[in-house]
DNA sequence: TTGTTAAATGATAGCGCTGTCATTTGTCAA
DNA sequence: TTGACAAATGACAGCGCTATCATTTAACAA
């Protein structure tokens, strides 16, 4: 950075002061236009760009946009990630993104280091954050959107869906397609996985199906193989089973995987359902059944929801529910009739 | 952040001077035990944070340590991202992520956006920066990696591996089990691909199969989707095909659907071969052979040759190979014998 | 005791920008 | 012409920290 231009370089090159060119960069309609015009033009030729960290000590303001997630292994937070990154391009933002794996702790203190930084705004993902956690993001002083799920007692702003409403509608479509004894394959439990074991065991409650034994959770976190290998501690457990509610789609194609191998016949012998409907599951062998979200507007709105309030603009809405859709595909198309049918 | 602490509070409440606790943050060796006990136990009780802003522009460095990927969506940053992140963990640097989306623009101007915060390192992926790019990189007082490729000409250090051998690897393993009609199916064209598709022309001319029919690319962004597609595209053209080199394993997958929905054999009449070696290829069915890259380590050991460089050790090797490895599953075990064989 | 050196601490001056208020210039009605 | 007010520009201080150099204190040999 050969001997870096700062803004006195800028106003003595011009013959202003330096505080004009300050201004010509952040608030032009206070400058006449001729200065301007010789600003802007001496700006672009001594190529000066600002030093973020004098202007956020000077300031107490930063350009920064804050993204707190779980995890960046996960396809739902790539998707909501694009959809922030796509809504954000073009606007005077920097979209600065925090890995809290999953862990309380490492989001207690990336929210402090953070907000350190005196962002512009911030989006945390789910609702659940620690007392301490939400302590900090009450005293912040920069507009909050908590994404992913939603909930009664938003910190300021909310974009998510109701995971237990979306695994109740998942249980009820299998059920309407003639499944009975439905099964539920949970991963990494994290906050929306239990929501969606809430929602699953209400709904099974209510049209009298549940069965303890069809639920076979682990901590670990979910993908392809752990999907065979749930289905695997399933079938053990009892082979009265004729569906199953996987968690997210990485499990329902490792189940699809596993029954294949098996020839457990899907749709016919055994339907299989997914969670956030990921692009593999409509070309999967058969099309895999899943719970459309809608992940990419999720981040869309909580970047439109933030500019709205650093704008200064009233939010009518501040708990937005983008709901969910069952997107149904052959995979739960229905069980042959029972006499032809082989049991798992 | 009712009413901020700063170093003077905690000054004035020790009775020492600022620079003395400043000290003790940041060069403990430098003060006497007595006092810095008390410094550290006066810091602790009104929980003083250091404002990061002062300190970057009173030290003209930051403990940030830059990362510049081009996808976040992508199975492979995913895993690199993840190496980094377990690697950084406890040091005193903080990740800051730029997701470039494959735009050079984009590269470029993220750069700038880092580079002026001074960061005290910086990780950017691939080693076909644009010259404008190379130019800022080469001006940088901060130790530099450039991951997943490897090349002659290092901007400061390199880890990843020869895309071109990895690629002419997998063709040689294809046409040591007996396939000779060995497409290339590639798609978002990046420089990785490329060079994949480099490795593929040399190893199939040398052993006199290149045959431009076999190969079928696109700039579309790899899905499961585009996998299916693109072999639907490779046999319209062409129905002499007995083994297909997939330049990702989201490709792979892809391939393997529409093989089970044509009742394509895998491997019998069709060999699949993948890239990257995703955790489901192992469990998918047939399991899929893959070309195994130590994505994880890759972002492990970019940290590794950071922080060794921020620590003033010398690096005896700035350019890393981190190497791959066929990792031969059943859908590449060959063919059947040409009498029972049915072409697809 | 004195001088010499190292260890510990402090005073001072910014880093590069912006907030605040003051000043100058321009405009227009009376 | 004058005064009143708005528009345009500037002076100055200071954001919270650290680099640099100066000073004090401690330690110890001569």
């Amino acid at each position: 950075m050969a001997k870096k231009i700062k803004l006195a370089d800028v106003a003595e090159a011009v013959g202003v002061s330096a505080i004009t060119v300050s201004r010509v960069l952040r608030k032009p309609e206070l400058v006449s236009e001729s200065v301007r015009l010789r600003v802007t033009e001496a700006v672009a030729r001594l190529g000066y760009v600002p030093d973020p960290a004098a202007r956020a000590l000077a300031s107490a303001r930063t350009d920064v946009l804050g993204v707190l997630i779980p995890s960046v292994t996960n396809n739902v937070f790539s998707s909501v990630l694009r959809g922030i990154y796509n809504r954000v391009e073009g606007l005077p933002f920097n979209i600065q993104l925090g890995n809290t794996r999953y862990s309380v702790l490492e989001e207690e203190r990336l929210l402090d280091v953070f907000l350190r930084q005196r962002p512009s705004g911030l989006i945390v993902s789910g609702i659940d954050q620690s007392a301490r956690s939400k302590a900090l993001l009450r005293q912040a002083d920069c507009p909050i959107v908590q994404i992913m799920e939603i909930g009664d007692d938003p910190v300021d702003m909310m974009v998510g869906l109701s995971h237990r409403d979306a695994a109740g509608a998942a249980i009820r479509h299998l059920q309407a397609r003639g499944y009975r004894r439905i099964a539920f394959l949970g991963a990494r439990m994290d906050p929306r996985t239990r929501s969606r074991l809430v929602g699953y065991e209400q709904v099974m409650k209510e049209i009298g199906l549940l069965d303890e034994r069809l639920i076979v959770t682990t901590p670990r976190a979910s993908t392809v193989t752990l999907g065979c290998e749930l289905l695997i501690e399933l079938l053990s457990r009892t082979t009265e089973v004729d569906a199953v509610f996987c968690n997210n789609d990485d499990l329902a194609i490792g189940v699809l995987f596993e029954c294949q191998r098996r020839r457990i016949s899907v749709p016919d012998d055994f339907g299989i359902c997914g969670f956030n409907d990921l692009e593999m599951m409509a070309v999967a062998n058969p099309p895999l059944t899943s719970v459309r979200t809608n992940r990419e507007e999720m981040g869309r709105r909580a970047i439109e929801m933030l500019i709205a309030r650093i704008a200064g603009e009233p939010i009518d809405e501040p708990v937005v529910d983008l709901g969910f859709e069952i997107v149904a595909r052959h995979s739960t198309a229905g069980l042959r009739p029972r006499e032809a049918r082989r049991r798992p």
